[in-house]
DNA sequence: AGTAAAAAGTTGCAATTGCAACAAATGATA
DNA sequence: TATCATTTGTTGCAATTGCAACTTTTTACT
């Protein structure tokens, strides 16, 4: 995964950081941090650590819309809609995020210096993979049994990790809400394949047999 | 919505197709293109027209990953595992697309012209539309009833058009597979929704009392 | 205007799922 | 190592959903 100021000097990563009216802040723990943003125009990068985006709705209900870790971006511009009221962006761990200011984008001043392409398509290249995420994700979603999604899940974890032995990246719980799916119906639908033989699971280590 | 080559001269356009290898491509409805497309390095951007991505599993059944419009960009590098081989793109009618090379991005050539940047930004903007697009519809198609689904797609429009009354962009037919469930177990939830007093709807016009 | 094709709408029924309420196992921490 | 918290696993049951097989309505085209 591409690091935003991959191939950047540090006194130039100080130009663009005032550029773009940067600023890096450290919280703590279980903090919704959606006060500390412009909602607007910022977009934030996670240095370290990781963050979940929750949706409430009317009915008290929370969604998992996100969850994201070390060199993740979001921002209002991406998320829009979803972005709003309802939402929470809340910290998992100690976590550091460093919030630009996405107007500047435009700005002319610098855009002629090589440090300022050099980011720029250091951001191009971190969006991509963003969307292949989410294109990744739809795949799974748009699924319409537990078994699908979960079938879809797992081959492309085994195209990813290269082998029909995959690991899971998180816990079983994780991965119910990341195909939003009851975690009880996940694990019985676990249980049925297991029982077919089409795959081999304890916990995080599953086999692919077919 | 922002085109690719928005503020840039045909001239220059014409430079950016050179350097990106581009070729503009006219296709017929109903034609699978993922045949004319380099895999793995090109994007699509779609000039006019639009495209259906659909994915074929091992029973079958067909998935519609993305619909595509006009100005819409799509390839590999975005779809990733998705645009594998049980993927095909189908044109819904004419359809005009333009293949860039996108390796050339990093070109250093002309990276400092006014008209690259130029370029990179519109593209960066487009990537953040279609990022903004992406999760609207994973915030969809994490909901678990087809309620919930209806309701989260009824309240992105509603804010989009700026009013309780809006019209549905597309057949609802083509909502089902957007949000991914049964065309008529959705059309029963649509009755029961009305029944109930939450909306009123006839075909596209949809009217909100919640 | 006539016809073919696409979309909308209906309904019964079986399969899948979510929910609730547990127990057991694992992990973290003082 | 005792204790608390988290995760995993189980099961009954009601609610939701998909599927199939229709009819009716709307749209597109010659």
């Amino acid at each position: 995964m591409k690091n935003l100021f991959e191939n950047i000097s540090l006194k130039n990563k100080e130009k663009l950081f005032k550029i773009f009216r940067a600023s890096t802040v450290k919280f703590t723990k279980g903090l919704n941090i959606i006060d500390y943003m412009d909602r607007t125009n910022s977009i934030g990068i996670i240095d370290s650590g990781s963050i979940d985006i929750i949706q409430t709705d009317y009915d008290g209900n929370e969604t998992l819309i996100d969850e994201l870790i070390t060199n993740d971006i979001f921002g209002s511009t991406i998320y829009s809609i979803v972005l709003s009221d309802e939402c929470s962006i809340v910290t998992k761990e100690n976590t550091i995020v460093t919030f630009i200011d996405y107007r500047e984008i435009e700005n002319a001043e610098f855009i002629k210096s090589d440090f300022y392409i050099t980011f720029v398509q250091n951001l191009l290249t971190i969006i991509f993979e963003q969307m292949s995420l989410k294109n990744k994700r739809i795949d799974i979603l748009t699924k319409k049994t537990i078994r699908n999604k979960l079938l879809t899940y797992f081959k492309q974890l085994s195209k990813e990790q290269g082998s029909k032995s995959i690991t899971l990246p998180f816990s079983l719980s994780t991965l119910a809400r990341y195909i939003s799916v009851d975690r009880s119906a996940m694990i019985r639908e676990l249980k049925y394949l297991k029982e077919e033989g089409m795959i081999d699971q304890k916990t995080k280590k599953i086999r692919l047999y077919y």
